[in-house]
DNA sequence: CTGTTAGCGCTTTCAT
DNA sequence: ATGAAAGCGCTAACAG
């Protein structure tokens, strides 16, 4: 049987409503909260979130929801996410949609009906329409990887245009001058802005140039394809860059499978860090995000947004991927 | 501004208890629940959970408890009881203990002070103890590949001596005599139940039988050491079996580094299907988890313990693996 | 099968 | 800075 504020007013003798502002952090005289903090421990006092949920529509719950479960991006998102929110509290629906827009849908209003206080996406439709009757409940949402345009929330993102060039830049330090890009056309901006970042360094012709190679999907297959397509022939490329974690994963499949060694055969430079990452010897050159500072800044977003409700204006923070030097690009200068 | 009970019982004429019994699913007649469903429509009612969970001590909300989110298995049994708990109106609060036996503890006690209706946990810890206080507020817990002792529980789990068998039985009936297990040391029973089902088929001595390389954990890197270890010499071992994911994904990445191939050069025989399965050339013959079996029937055994109370005894349901036949085993027959 | 009534544990005016 | 009292929306006796 849990204890309520009841048995902490018998052990202490002040009024609910005192009991209630030291919990809601209002000020209280130290005495009073040294009285209440004793008796709560004692009782192994844990205040009831149902009933603080009815009278006060706080319901220390926030959805999050990912594209797949199956990314390591979003696993790693998830993995911060929860624990940064549990650290402070708040409990943590997650679900993810599975790539799938009607799930989204459903999803959003599954959080809607749970009555979340706020809600993290991983977006997958490029629509905020879902997102809207959140908003007309008042439940703010934070978006990581996407800043859905005419919709005004907060949002975490990274700089892919940077996110590209660092991959190019270094390669033409190394002095390579044919390269391939592997991109695809997606829902999302994240790549077309990454490919382009690049290409500021590899125009399509001209003396350092890139062969871009753009597939249907960002998948691991897709990956693989472009690779065993480019090797089907003859080529002169000496450096590839893959702009995300299934087609480096797909891509890096095909070289190991097809025997070409890197750095000796070709360079090659992965996107965020593989769950293999440790065993891959030589070690990948990978432009990474910075998966736990988008997790604690989200978070942070959110929170901020929870307690002081829908005022400010959106805040759209921009972090910078890395590159984390592996060795498998050669250096040919 | 939700509706509430109130706003039916205008339309509708009838007692909130009619009402709230038309919600529970008790016995109502026809007119009166066609009426109720009417204006429940009309109102865009949504049952306010805090309410519920106040009065009735249901909280429609299961926590789920992870050891890692990096797993594939992990990762499928999250969806898929995310998923399923969702169709029945249920939350899922999700939390990974990262391998470590205190977050395990912290998540759990975290799961009791949120009040949820039951847990689901694929345990890290094999002291059952932390789900004892969960137990005495009579919070169900369902284990998932995990069978605790002495600790009264609904269980899912394979047959992890079968999957041991199934692997070496398909080794011999293709002509393998002298064969490589890689398993390790590990805080649960599972790894050390496959190697004995496997040993039964191909003993340590005799005309078949195998070498075991048991690795400190089982882990990506142990599974790529042990391969390269074992080629560091000279060898006449034709196939090598697998005891879980990491170590297949670490021993695949590995025998691809040395440029072994197989199944000319050594027959390979994984254990869950990797990421990137469907890009691996020959495909990879592995011993299958049914994943999604067992969330379905971890999710049901839950619902049912939630819904029925503490009374029935406790089951523990043992589903079986499966070999999925890639082309990554010589017929040496 | 349906209605009446009394709270669940907390927050929130309104006082003091 | 603290107290008294009302009530959030629902469920669970109890009564009929």
């Amino acid at each position: 049987m849990p204890s309520t504020y009841k048995d902490i007013q018998k052990l202490t003798g002040f009024s609910l409503s005192t009991i209630s502002r030291y919990f809601n952090g209002e000020n209280v005289k130290a005495p009073t909260k040294d009285a209440i903090e004793k008796a709560a421990k004692q009782l192994d006092f844990k205040i009831n979130d149902f009933a603080r949920g009815l009278r006060s529509k706080k319901a220390m719950t926030v959805g999050l929801l990912i594209p797949s479960l199956q990314s390591m991006f979003s696993a790693t998102i998830m993995h911060q996410v929860g624990k940064l929110l549990r650290q402070q509290g708040y409990g943590c629906f997650v679900c993810d949609s599975n790539n799938d827009l009607k799930v989204e849908k459903e999803v959003i209003d599954f959080f809607i009906g749970k009555s979340v206080d706020g809600i993290i996406s991983i977006p997958f439709d490029p629509d905020p329409q879902n997102y809207q009757s959140a908003k007309k409940r008042g439940i703010p949402t934070v978006f990581i990887n996407r800043n859905l345009e005419s919709f005004d929330a907060d949002a975490v993102i990274i700089d892919n245009y940077k996110a590209g060039k660092m991959a190019s830049e270094h390669l033409l330090t190394k002095g390579h001058k044919k390269t391939a890009i592997i991109a695809s056309f997606s829902r999302f901006l994240s790549l077309p802005e990454r490919l382009n970042g690049y290409l500021s360094t590899y125009p399509k012709s001209g003396d350092a140039f890139s062969t871009e190679i753009i597939r249907k999907n960002n998948t691991i297959y897709e990956g693989n394809l472009a690779i065993k397509e480019l090797f089907a022939s003859p080529n002169d490329i000496s450096a590839i860059f893959c702009t995300n974690y299934e087609l480096t994963l797909g891509a890096f499949s095909a070289l190991r499978e097809l025997g070409i060694k890197f750095p000796e055969d070709i360079s090659f430079i992965g996107f965020d860090k593989l769950q293999m990452a440790e065993v891959i010897r030589p070690a990948l050159t990978i432009v990474e995000q910075p998966m736990e500072e988008i997790a604690i800044k989200a978070v942070e977003l959110l929170l901020e947004r929870i307690k002081s409700g829908e005022s400010a204006p959106p805040r759209v923070l921009e972090l910078n991927p890395k590159l984390t030097l592996g060795n498998s690009v050669a250096d040919l200068s």
